[in-house]
DNA sequence: GCTGTTCTGGACTTGCGGGTCCAATTTTGG
DNA sequence: CCAAAATTGGACCCGCAAGTCCAGAACAGC
């Protein structure tokens, strides 16, 4: 029934493709509620029945997928410093990391607009924001675990709950940024989340 | 111009805010995307006319006048904790009402909806937002000097980086709490803020 | 090459929702 | 009570954007 299912061919697959990243670059650009398929259609270069023959369920399953390709996307920015947390200095690398990613992408948030706009509505769209924020904090609950094998972290901190208060930090710290232009409160919710493993 | 500043009657403002308030209810249950004016006018039992009559720049003056609206409530149901914060019973009992808010609201959160629709377009949306966020974070500052005062906090400490990674926390775990429904990255997040001025 | 499937182009339909307009009614101030 | 202004009702317009359709081109496998 849907396209990923069926046979595609490798010209199929790559139009497929071509359309979620020029969805993604579009909303990105400008915004969730201001993109039409018609602007999509312009800038991948395809045609209205391209995009139906390829997202059958119309725009809330493009956008879907679009939501599936950012929350990838979110994650490997991260690589490899998320996934290698095994030292304070590592701890470091990845806050700045994540610090860069934010001041560099600007004012671009897909994904806060995909649930505004899908969250509530498409149950797809909350399990993909759910299945980002577990992994994510899964990452960060394995760093906290590391550091505490290696005696660097009290072993009596409960590291899931400490991952997911630095993970509302960090998700807080964007939103603020979104909101004001301000990278402050991200930089200060990491350092403050840090500074709390450290004792 | 604008109404605010004209002649407007009792009659007139009652309904100028009945408008106000039956949209923003609306937004709350359905949605930011899936409301409109048609909704808004059958649930407040109004007209066309009356909604450009007391919003002559149409739709998006409304949702700014909701989202003032809403910002106001953000911080009010917050009182009298917020702005009482002189010992430490206070802070906690501040925290508990952050908490029952949040989860006594559920899944709705009008004002992450209209940032994501109006805040790159509408430089007035920013603006609420900004000062929403401005005073609240004072007030947390305010909070945490008065505690530097009487000798519970360290004095070396900064008030309002501290103030701006609790409110981070919290943002953050709001929108964790929309995404996925679980409220424990926000308590996560305000216990671990509560946790590090303690110290 | 032949055949069925996949892919593509673009014209067309359709419904929805924001916004306009004007006439009728009520209220205000004097 | 009377004008002027504020308020109200609702029919209407109109553009836009999602979605449909079909015919033709490109392609896969044999």
């Amino acid at each position: 029934m849907s396209p990923e299912s069926r046979t595609l061919t490798r010209k199929g697959l790559a139009t497929r493709r071509r359309i979620i990243e020029g969805a993604a670059a579009e909303i990105r650009e400008r915004g969730i509620a201001e993109t039409t398929l018609d602007d999509v259609r312009a800038r991948t270069r395809t045609s209205k029945s391209q995009l139906f023959h390829y997202f059958p369920e119309g725009k809330d399953e493009l956008l879907l997928a679009v939501a599936r390709y950012e929350a990838d996307r979110v994650l490997s920015d991260q690589q490899p410093q998320l996934g290698d947390l095994t030292s304070w200095p590592a701890w470091v690398a990845w806050r700045d990391r994540v610090v860069e990613r934010y001041l560099s992408q600007g004012m671009d948030c897909p994904l806060s607009g995909v649930i505004a706009q899908l969250g509530r509505t498409t149950p797809g769209a909350a399990a993909v924001v759910s299945e980002l924020m577990r992994q994510w904090q899964g990452e960060i609950a394995a760093g906290i675990r590391h550091m505490q094998g290696i005696g660097e972290i009290d072993s009596g901190l409960d590291a899931d709950r400490s991952a997911a208060a630095l993970l509302a930090g960090i998700q807080g710290g964007v939103l603020v940024m979104l909101a004001t232009g301000q990278i402050d409160h991200l930089e200060a919710a990491l350092d403050m989340g840090l500074e709390n493993l450290r004792r």
